[in-house]
RNA sequence: GGACGGUUAGCUCAGCUGGGAGAGCAUCGGCCUUACAAGCCGAGGGUCACAGGUUCGAUCCCUGUACCGUCCACCA
């Protein structure tokens, strides 16, 4: 019984089959065993807690698309998943549950919420792995980590540990970015500026000893609690005379002094800015400089602390700021209020505002780490891709900060320190010490804050591979060869990757960094839930399949900043799959039990063509694909198979096919299926289930995964191709014709094909049933006198005339021809001034010269041919 | 304030080191041709943002302008 697919696609019939054959068959496992070579890629570890996005589906489809072609470019492919356990997000979307029972994180207590997170991590982490697998990523699945697993702890331990001893984690009291939402302190990174509008309050604060009054501008005049000097530019001369007194600061009649400091700016508001080294990153550097008191005015909560007047106290920052004003209003020290924009940091989980906050946190010194990675970059150790984030990166490593690691949230690594309550001496330790390192109390215990989530994902390609252990697994895979991200990401995950492997596997963690572009919406905005403009991937791949979904996905995956989601493009690669099937269909219904063997003897040369296009169509997509250009190569792929072997070869071998004797058939069909067969393979690592599924119907073989990508082709048929060329252009000539005069299909027409060409001619000749064939034409005759009532066209090296029916449309045909002759003269005039340009003689390389030269005389000899087909119509 | 990116067909985007512009969708005309109407055949549509410059030649390189976007930065 012949081999057959069902007569309408229908995606989900086969998707789901097709992985779990791919899982039972352990067709993604990865052997650090294998004598192949390495290619190994880490999955940028989605949010454990998450569902698939957009984004997600982009990365994975890349990475799945260079996973699978390196597979079959005979490379032992390590594709490492897992998930994240993204502290403050997963901690959010916990409380938001226990909010709903309407009880905190505070009334369960640590222990009980911890239990409570890993509890949703349990029910909802299986999710968005098998979205992955919805898509058809070709994990290595057995491998499977999650970043708070014993494992990837033990490695966080670890390195831990290790800064710490060599000095490069400390702990400080220091001014960071407190999230009163969340509760926590945050990186610098972790602040977005948003820009918002507000209020620029000139207040008035009065000079000491003096009736004089100092304006000073400020957007919160409710730190004025903590001001502790007001500062004016050295050069200012308004204020010079100033610098050195006092005001004093109304309510609280505190006395602070007027210093001088350069970084004040004479054009804003009044020139005169209110120090407040507490609350504020600039004036904390201020206060330094200054030597001066940092006094809290603002507590943890954001709420107003320190009883330096009774009414502002315990109220929250914005409550205080009007209260604060009014008070100024009724002492008639406001000068003015007015509108201002500027940027407000918030927090980048839940966008509240980020209040600075002097408070004791742990850091990661990263001057030294970031310099190995700047080096490994400069030196090409590490490419970026697209080059241009190199600039970006390098600029912000070298003017990195040190990197707040604590967090005052409690899911994730407790931070591996224990407080001696006796000496006050911190034991940091790679397992849990029972009493102080120094005095040997036991009276210890461990510091309560948990590390940044970047921190244990800055490990990621080495601590899922066993590390702090040497494994086979590290030694075959690591370094891994590919990182695919989002460059949003860059700062917060790739560079702190770069810096943790090459401090503790002394070798970068990934050879080439390719930062893809973020999915927006369709107008270009980011997409998010409360804008509405959300595209669930998920109803894609339901939808459309997740072949033409991963298509679309690829072929927008070019090297920019943004994609711009349109689903338009996602139904019209649906309609490419339906090709695929079909052409495969079409083929499999005309095959017997056994796929004849081509045998190059008997090859006709339209078969020689097709296999020509196919060896140039696979070379290129190979080579595109090697260069991260992955939406080239689906561009090439989809372009061939379509136009190429569809509406080209497949139509014109049907006659063989249908009428031929067995023989013709036969090396028509081997040539089609030996084709299709290449082609799917070529189309793999794209769209893998489609062709998976077809594969195995039409080869009988067990899987495609491993089959050799077909870019080692070597067929030498330049001359059939560039034949076959010529004749498809002559058959266009022809189509052209009946589409612009309307010939209905089933009339045949009669054609002349004049030519002085020898070689043209004996190539018509033997491509006669071809051309009759695509052309639909009941005769071809050569070098004959014009027809009677026909139209001609003009191509390289000979002229085609084809009848009509009826009588000829003298006006229409002129204007036929006058278009023609327009697009020759074209050609004519340009190449011809080209050519009579001494500079560009003298100047322009050789072949370009021949190029032009040969296009000229074509297009004279097209436009000759064409003059005289238009006095013959004027008779 | 600094940096980076974008501006190409009605829409969404390609166009690699300069030789003269492509795709998908949409549009128009014609086809139920025995794999596919989720299809086939044909057609139209672009001073490649603007202004200069370099060059024999610029969508591509340089300078400037305009608009859009992103990142960084201590304008309170």
């Amino acid at each position: 019984m012949a081999k057959e697919l069902s007569s309408r696609i229908n995606p989900a019939d086969y998707e789901k089959s097709v992985y779990k054959f791919w899982l039972d068959k352990k067709l993604f496992h990865a052997d650090e065993y294998s004598k192949k070579p390495a290619y190994s890629i880490v999955i940028p570890p989605p949010n454990v807690t998450g569902s698939l996005h957009m984004g997600h589906a982009l990365d994975e489809t890349i990475q799945d698309i260079l996973a699978r072609f390196k597979r079959m470019k005979g490379y032992e492919v390590l594709w490492m998943p897992g998930t994240d356990h993204a502290g403050i997000a997963t901690q959010n979307v916990v409380e938001k549950i226990i909010a709903a029972e309407g009880k905190t994180r505070y009334d369960l207590g640590r222990e009980a919420f911890i239990e409570r997170v890993w509890q949703q991590k349990k029910e909802s982490g299986g999710t968005i792995i098998s979205q992955l697998k919805a898509l058809g990523s070709s994990c290595d699945w057995d491998r499977e980590r999650f970043t708070m697993d014993e494992g990837l702890s033990r490695a966080v331990r670890e390195v831990f540990y290790t800064l710490y001893q060599e000095g490069l984690i400390y702990r400080s009291n220091y001014m960071v970015n407190w999230c009163a939402r969340c509760h926590t302190a945050l990186s610098d990174i972790e602040v977005e500026f948003i820009e918002k509008d507000d209020f620029l309050y000139l207040l008035k604060y009065p000079v000491e000893n003096s009736s004089e009054y100092l304006e000073i501008a400020t957007t919160r005049p409710e730190t004025y609690l903590g001001d502790t000097a007001v500062a004016v530019h050295p050069d200012d001369e308004r204020y010079k005379r100033l610098v050195g007194k006092n005001v004093i600061l109304p309510l609280i009649n505190r006395k602070i002094p007027i210093i001088a400091d350069d970084f004040v700016e004479t054009e804003f508001g009044t020139g005169c800015v209110k120090i407040t080294p507490a609350h504020d990153q600039n004036d904390f550097a201020t206060g330094i400089r200054h030597n001066l008191e940092k006094i809290v005015c603002i507590d943890e909560n954001n709420k107003i602390c320190g009883n330096f007047y009774p009414e502002f106290e315990g109220m929250d920052i914005l409550t205080a700021r009007k209260a604060v004003i009014e008070k100024f209003k009724e002492l008639d020290l406001i000068v003015k209020i007015e509108p201002l924009k500027h940027n407000v940091g918030c927090c980048y989980r839940c966008n509240s505002v980020i209040e600075p906050h002097i408070s004791m946190q742990w850091f990661v010194k990263t001057k030294p780490l970031a310099e190995k990675a700047v080096e490994a970059v400069e030196t090409g150790k590490i490419k970026l891709i697209p080059k241009q984030w190199e600039n970006t990166f390098f600029e912000w490593m070298n003017n990195i900060r040190d990197w707040c690691i604590s967090r005052q949230i409690w899911w994730g690594h407790r931070i591996p320190a224990w407080h001696c309550a006796d000496c006050s001496y911190i034991t940091v330790a790679k397992t849990d010490p029972d009493k102080c390192e120094k005095c040997g109390s036991t009276n210890i215990h461990q510091d309560e804050d948990v590390l940044d989530t970047w921190f244990s994902s800055s490990l990621w390609p080495f601590s899922t591979m066993g590390y702090p252990e040497r494994t086979d697994l590290l030694k075959k895979f690591y370094p891994t060869s590919t990182l695919v991200t989002g460059f949003d990401i860059l700062f917060f995950w790739v560079a702190r990757m770069m810096m943790m492997g090459l401090k503790f596997m002394d070798d970068v963690p990934f050879k080439d960094v390719y930062l893809h572009a973020l999915v927006r919406d369709e107008k270009g905005q980011k997409m998010s839930k409360s804008k509405k403009n959300v595209i669930d991937p998920l109803i894609m791949i339901d939808k459309y399949g997740a072949d033409a979904f991963r298509f679309t996905l690829a072929v927008f995956a070019a090297q920019g900043r943004d994609i711009k989601m349109n689903v338009d493009r996602v139904e019209g690669y649906r309609n490419f799959i339906n090709k695929i099937w079909n052409a495969s269909r079409f083929i499999l219904m005309n095959l017997g039990d056994e796929i004849p063997k081509i045998d190059e003897n008997r090859l006709e040369s339209i078969d020689k063509w097709i296999l020509m296009k196919l060896q140039h169509t696979a070379k290129k997509a190979s080579k595109a694909i090697d260069s991260y250009s992955i939406n080239d190569a689906a561009n090439e792929l989809y372009q061939f198979f379509w136009m190429t072997l569809c509406d080209w070869y497949l139509e014109i071998i049907k006659d063989r096919m249908f009428k031929g004797n067995n023989e013709e058939k036969e090396q028509a069909l081997a040539t089609a299926a030996f084709v299709l067969e290449k082609s799917l393979i070529a189309l793999h690592p794209y769209i893998p289930f489609v062709t998976e599924h077809i594969f195995q119907t039409l080869t009988g073989k067990e899987t495609i995964m491993y089959e050799k990508y077909p870019d080692n082709l070597n067929y030498n048929f330049d001359s059939e191709e560039k034949g076959i060329d010529k004749v498809i252009e002559a058959v266009s000539l022809i189509r052209n014709i009946r589409g612009e005069y309307n010939i209905n299909p089933s009339i045949q027409l009669e054609i002349v094909i004049n030519t002085d060409d020898n070689d043209t001619l004996k190539l018509f000749q033997t491509e006669i049933p071809l051309i009759m064939k695509m052309g639909k034409a009941k005769s071809v005759k050569f070098n004959e006198k014009a027809l009677e009532n026909c139209a001609k066209s003009v191509g390289s090296g000979f002229e085609i005339m084809v009848s009509l029916e009826g009588t000829i449309n003298i006006e229409e045909e002129t204007a036929r021809l006058e278009k023609e002759k327009k697009a020759a003269l074209k050609d004519v005039n340009l190449y011809g001034g080209k050519l009579q340009n001494q500079g560009y003689l003298a100047k322009a390389p050789a072949h370009v010269i021949e190029k032009d030269k040969k296009t000229y005389e074509e297009a004279k000899a097209k436009l000759d041919k064409i003059n005289e087909a238009l006095k013959g119509l004027k008779k």
